[in-house]
DNA sequence: ATTAAATCCAGGTGGAATACTCGGAAATAA
DNA sequence: TTATTTCCGAGTATTCCACCTGGATTTAAT
């Protein structure tokens, strides 16, 4: 059970934009040097990360990204939720899904996802990127 | 971020072992049918619970599987372990990892994927099949 | 003894997802 | 005007998932 790159290098890329905050935009090629990240891969998950409104973008030369928020202001939880989708260990938890958990009221494991999910929830809702950088 | 069917399947095909506990072997036949799995996945899947130690087969005909220990001393963590693999959110986590994160001692997300493989494991280490059904 | 029912085992397969790449268009500072 | 940057849509190689196939072996029932 493993996060995908776009987590994993999406909070490292976010940890590089705090850590330059209020320095003006840093680059998409800066943050994929530092990082030895594909930069064209890292303009897709900036684009995603722009849509979720986590950062802004200021075009052209000497252009960059920047946090949308102070590091505080920002979570984990945020991050990982835009790149990675919603965290739900299965789909039979909330009404959404199509598989075979028509019999969702009497699955003795819906409880058990659930728990899952929250405890996930819990930690990464309630670290910000100052939390990364802070500890 | 979503477990796979292995895990999924896995646990309720252990719940449904755990439910006829002390009757006799349960074949993949039954299980498949009840709960509209294939049979051949599910073979699959019982190999490696097998290997794990957490049920034993009987061959031939009226043949099937049992639990290897008591539904209270069986965990969800050891069978989602055994079909998942280990809990690890990243894998810059235990020295075996060969990726970017050779900065592993500065590296500010380290703690973070940690933290959410300990919060999961809390939880599926913690609750048993017996658990599960008596809720 | 024969048959049917079951596990065992090794491999194959189609489709989807992952982790990217590519080729430009548009915006902006120098 | 040029170099630098974001923006955007598409393409692509590889890997993984969720199975299937075709047997061989074991055992209970007849």
């Amino acid at each position: 059970m493993r996060l995908s790159t776009k987590g994993r290098y999406g909070v490292l890329a976010m940890v590089e934009l705090a850590l330059q905050y209020g320095d003006g935009p840093v680059s998409i090629k800066e943050i994929a040097e530092k990082q030895n990240f594909s930069d064209s891969y890292m303009e897709q998950l900036f684009s995603t990360l722009k849509n979720a409104g986590l950062v802004k973008s200021l075009r052209g030369a000497r252009g960059g990204y920047i946090l949308a928020r102070d590091p505080e202001e920002i979570t984990v939880g945020e991050i990982i939720r835009a790149l990675e989708g919603p965290i739900e260990l299965a789909e039979c938890i909330d009404g959404g899904g199509n598989m075979t958990c028509v019999k969702s009221p009497e699955c003795v494991t819906r409880g058990l996802w659930k728990d899952i999910s929250d405890s996930i929830s819990n930690v990464i809702d309630n670290r910000s990127l100052q939390d990364l950088l802070g500890k």
